[in-house]
DNA sequence: AAAGTACGGGG
DNA sequence: GTGTACGTACTTT
C-alpha cells in the first residue's frame, strides 16, 4: 500500500465520505478519501435502546454500537453508555434526528457538533498536522500516523502559493457603490484585469488553472466579489473554476448578524473553497487581529478547517478546544442547551454581579508612575483555583466539608476532587503563550519574532475569550457562577495589591481590574528606582500567588478628566511615556476607529512633539510646539487640501437604516445608500464624509465615501471641530488641574 | 435636558 | 457555531 507523508491540508464531506487533501513533502496536492463513521453516545436501559438501534438498522441505516463507560461532565460520576457509529457519515444527521424526537427522553451525549470538526477531534489530527498517511491505491486512506502535535512551537509549514483578487479603487466595500476593475496579485506583482463578462471569467479560469493557488486571498470576496464573479459567470453560462475540486459547488454559509460585547456584529455569508482556501481579509476577526501565523496557529489549536475559522469568532475557537479536552478525558459532551442559574436573593446579587475593580485616579500630570500588570489574570485564577462550570458549586464536595476553598465575597466551593475543564483546557494555552513570548525576546531573527509575536496575540485572544464565555449563557460549557467566583477573587487579589502597595510606601494612583498604576512616596523625578519597582513586583507576586510584571516605569502620564465631570477622571482614558521611551495611549482620539484619519495623524504627531518632554516643566515648553502641529492642521484642513481618504469617517450600523430614530450622518447616509437599492446590515460598517454638518437638507450633510466625487466640497469647519476636540486632552495638563 | 447612538478593553 | 457589559462622549430633537 503507498504510504506518503505530509500536510494535511483540508477536510470536508463528499458523497458518502470525507475528502481529504494532502499537500505532500514532494509538494503534490494529493486528493484522498476516508470512510469515517462518526460516534455518539446514548444513556438508556438496554430494553430501549436496543429495539431503537435495531429499528434503524431494519430502515437502512448502517450502525454498530457497543456498551461503554463515559464521564458525566457536572457529577463527574462515570456512566454506562451506548457508543454508536454511524456510516455514512453524512447519515448521522438523520440517525441523530430520528432519536431525539422518538425518544425525547433519552440522554444522548457528542451529538451537535459539525462533522469536518467530529473528524478532526475523532481522528485526533489537525489542521496542517504533519502526518504519515497510509492509503488504498484507489484512493481509500487507511491508516493515520500524525508525526507533530497542537502543543509544538516549532512546526513547519508547507509552501502554500496564493493569489489575492481585490476590486481597484478605495478600499471599502465594493458593494457600498461604484467599483472599478478586478486587480489581481500574483507572485507579488499586482495586475489589473479590464476584460469583462465572459472574458473576465475565463482569463480568471486561466490563471487558476496555471498557477493552481492553494489560497485565495480577497478583500471583500464574502461578501461581494465571489458572488458578483459567480453571477457573471451564470450568466455567460461558463463554469467559474474556483475549486480545486470541480464537480462540487462552493460551500456556502448564510450572513447572519448577531449581538456581542453590546454591539451587533455583521457576519458576511461565506463562500468556501473545496481543495482550496478562499479566505477574506475584510471578512475574519482572527485574520485582522492575529494575522496569518495567528490563524494558523489557532486552526492547530482548535482543530477546525482554516476557512471555516477566519470566519469564526474566538468563542467558537475555545469551545472547540474544550471539546478536544473532553475527547481526550473521556468525558460526555451535553447538548448544547441553556443552564438556569441558580436562585440568589437580592443581596447575593448586589455582592455577585460586579465584575473587576476600578479605581479612579486624580485626573493631572503625573511623574515617575510605575504601572504593575497582573499577567493574564483572569485565565490564571481560573487555571490556579481550579474554576470551571462543573468545579464551582460542585455536585460532589458538600459545601460543609470544604471550607478551606471558599471563593472570596460570594463563598461559592469550589471542588477539589477533580481538574476542572476549563482551567486544564487553559493550562496548554498559557504554557504556549509564554513560551512564544520567551522565543519572542530570545530569537534575533526580525521575521521570526513576528511570527512569535502573531501567534501570542492569537492566543491571548483565546485567552480573554474563555473567560468571557464562563459568563455567557449559551457557551456549551459555560456557567454563571462560575464566571462569578472568577471577577470575586480578581477583586480580591486588587485589593490585596493594594493593600501591600500602600504598606510599602507607595501611593496607589490608579487601578483597573488587573493594573495598577504607583509611585513611591516623596521621590523627587530621578529618584525613581527600577529596582524598587522590581522589588514590589517580587513581594506582590510572592503575596497574591498571582504572576505580576512591570509594565514600565513612566516619566510622566496624564490621567485625564471626564469631560462632563471634570473633577472625576475616566479610569481609560490616559496617555503617557515610559523611560525606555515606549509610548503608551488609551482612550484618546488616535485609538479610535471612527475617527477621521487626519485627525488621527494630527494628533499622534503632536503627541510624539510631547513626548519628547522629560518633566512637567518640558511639557509646559513643548506645548506651543505642538500648538503649532495643529495649527498647520487647521490650516491645511481650512485651505480645502486635504483629500477626502483622509477625512473618511467609518462608522458601525446598529440599525436597518429605515429604522434609526435619529437623524445621525451615519442615519442619513445609511438611508441614502438604501434609497439606491444598496443592501445594508446592522453590523457592517460604512465610510462616509461629512460634506456640511449643518445643511437644512439632511442629505447634503454627509455622503457615503465610495460614492462621493472629486468636486464636493468637505465641511471645513466640522472637520477643524474634531481636530480641536482632539487637541484638548494635550493642553489640559496645562489647565492648572495638574500636580 | 433627554433620548439615541457608537466605541473601547485585552497586548 | 453564538460574549446580550458598562461607562463615556457626542449628536439630535
Amino acid at each position: 500500500m503507498p504510504v506518503v507523508k505530509g500536510w494535511l491540508f483540508d477536510v470536508y464531506s463528499s458523497g458518502d465520505g470525507m475528502v481529504i487533501w494532502l499537500i505532500t513533502v514532494e509538494n503534490q496536492r494529493l486528493r484522498l478519501e476516508d470512510n469515517f463513521a462518526p460516534t455518539f453516545y446514548i444513556e438508556g436501559p438496554s430494553t430501549r435502546v436496543m429495539p431503537l438501534l435495531s429499528s434503524l438498522i431494519s430502515k437502512g441505516m448502517t450502525l454498530s454500537f457497543r456498551l461503554t463507560e463515559k464521564q458525566e461532565l457536572f457529577s463527574g460520576e462515570w456512566w454506562p453508555v451506548w457508543e454508536v457509529k454511524v456510516y455514512p457519515a453524512t447519515k448521522l444527521p438523520r440517525v441523530l434526528k430520528q432519536i431525539t424526537e422518538k425518544e425525547s427522553d433519552l440522554q444522548v451525549f457528542n451529538v451537535d457538533l459539525p462533522l469536518s470538526w467530529r473528524y478532526f477531534h475523532e481522528k485526533k489530527v489537525f489542521p496542517l498536522a504533519f502526518c504519515q498517511v497510509e492509503y488504498h491505491p484507489r484512493e481509500q486512506i487507511l491508516n493515520w500516523e500524525v508525526l507533530d502535535s497542537p502543543r509544538d512551537t516549532d512546526y513547519q509549514f508547507p509552501p502554500l502559493t496564493s493569489i489575492e483578487l481585490k476590486m481597484e479603487g478605495k478600499d471599502v466595500n465594493p458593494n457600498h457603490g461604484k467599483r472599478g476593475a478586478l486587480e489581481v496579485r500574483l507572485e507579488g506583482k499586482e495586475h489589473l484585469l479590464e476584460v469583462e463578462g465572459k472574458e473576465l471569467i475565463s482569463y480568471l479560469n486561466v490563471l487558476l488553472r496555471r498557477y493552481d493557488p492553494d489560497i485565495i486571498f480577497t478583500h471583500w470576496g464574502d461578501s461581494f466579489l465571489l458572488p458578483h464573479l459567480m453571477e457573471i459567470a451564470g450568466r455567460g453560462q461558463i463554469p467559474l473554476a474556483l475549486n480545486r475540486e470541480n464537480n462540487l459547488r462552493l460551500f456556502h454559509r448564510r450572513e447572519h448578524s448577531y449581538f456581542s460585547y453590546g454591539q451587533v456584529i455583521y457576519r458576511a455569508g461565506a463562500w468556501m473553497l473545496r481543495g482550496r482556501w478562499h479566505l477574506d481579509w475584510e471578512n475574519s476577526f482572527i485574520l485582522a487581529q492575529a494575522g496569518w501565523e495567528g490563524l494558523l496557529e489557532l486552526a492547530r489549536l482548535t482543530r477546525i478547517p482554516v476557512q471555516q475559522l477566519a470566519r469564526t469568532s474566538t468563542g467558537t475557537g475555545i469551545t472547540s478546544m474544550q471539546l478536544a479536552t473532553a475527547l481526550e478525558e473521556g468525558i460526555l459532551i451535553p447538548w448544547r442547551k441553556k443552564q438556569p442559574e441558580d436562585f440568589k436573593s437580592a443581596r447575593d446579587l448586589i455582592l455577585v454581579d460586579k465584575g473587576g475593580l476600578v479605581y479612579r485616579p486624580v485626573p493631572g500630570f503625573y511623574e515617575g508612575v510605575a504601572e504593575i500588570d497582573f499577567s493574564s489574570m483572569f485565565p490564571t485564577l481560573m487555571a490556579q483555583f481550579n474554576l470551571s462550570p462543573e468545579t464551582v458549586k460542585c455536585r460532589c464536595c458538600a459545601p460543609g466539608n470544604s471550607s478551606g476553598h471558599r471563593v472570596p465575597e460570594i463563598g461559592y466551593w469550589v471542588c477539589r476532587r477533580r481538574r476542572g475543564l476549563v482551567p486544564k483546557t487553559l493550562e496548554l494555552l498559557l504554557e504556549k503563550r509564554s513560551c512564544y513570548k520567551q522565543l519572542m525576546s530570545k530569537s534575533s531573527d526580525p521575521e521570526q519574532k513576528k511570527i512569535y509575536q502573531a501567534r501570542q496575540v492569537a492566543l491571548k485572544w483565546m485567552l480573554v475569550t474563555c473567560f468571557g464565555y464562563l459568563g455567557y449563557k449559551n457557551a456549551r460549557f459555560g456557567r454563571i457562577e462560575a464566571h462569578e467566583a472568577v471577577t470575586a477573587y480578581s477583586r480580591e487579589k486588587l485589593l490585596q495589591a493594594k493593600e501591600i502597595v500602600e504598606a510599602r510606601g507607595f501611593r496607589m494612583l490608579h487601578a483597573l481590574v488587573d493594573s495598577l498604576w504607583v509611585q513611591k512616596e516623596g521621590v523627587s523625578e530621578q529618584g525613581v528606582s527600577e529596582q524598587e519597582y522590581q522589588e514590589l513586583v517580587r513581594i506582590l507576586s510572592q503575596e497574591t500567588g498571582l504572576p505580576l510584571a512591570l509594565e514600565g516605569i513612566y516619566r510622566w502620564i496624564v490621567f485625564l478628566p471626564s469631560r462632563s465631570f471634570s473633577r472625576l477622571a475616566v479610569p481609560n482614558r490616559y496617555f503617557g511615556v515610559f523611560f525606555n521611551g515606549e509610548i503608551k495611549v488609551r482612550g484618546l482620539e488616535v485609538r479610535r476607529s471612527d475617527v477621521p484619519p487626519i485627525v488621527k495623524k494630527a494628533q499622534q504627531e503632536m503627541l510624539e512633539y510631547l513626548f519628547a518632554a522629560n518633566n512637567f516643566q518640558e511639557y509646559r515648553e513643548r506645548i506651543s510646539g505642538a500648538r503649532q502641529i495643529l495649527e498647520q492642521y487647521l490650516e491645511y484642513l481650512k485651505e480645502g487640501r486635504a483629500d477626502f481618504a483622509e477625512l473618511v469617517i467609518t462608522r458601525t450600523l446598529s440599525h436597518q437604516p429605515q429604522d434609526y430614530q435619529k437623524n445621525s450622518l451615519l442615519a442619513i447616509v445609511s438611508r441614502e445608500l438604501s434609497g439606491r437599492g444598496i443592501k445594508l446590515h446592522p453590523g457592517e460598517s460604512l465610510a462616509l464624509i461629512i460634506t456640511d454638518s449643518r445643511a437644512r437638507e439632511k442629505s447634503d450633510r454627509a455622503q457615503a465615501y465610495v460614492n462621493i466625487d472629486g468636486d464636493r466640497a468637505y465641511d471645513q469647519e466640522k472637520y477643524c471641530e474634531l481636530l480641536l476636540r482632539a487637541w484638548e486632552p494635550l493642553y489640559f495638563p496645562l489647565k492648572g488641574n495638574s500636580s
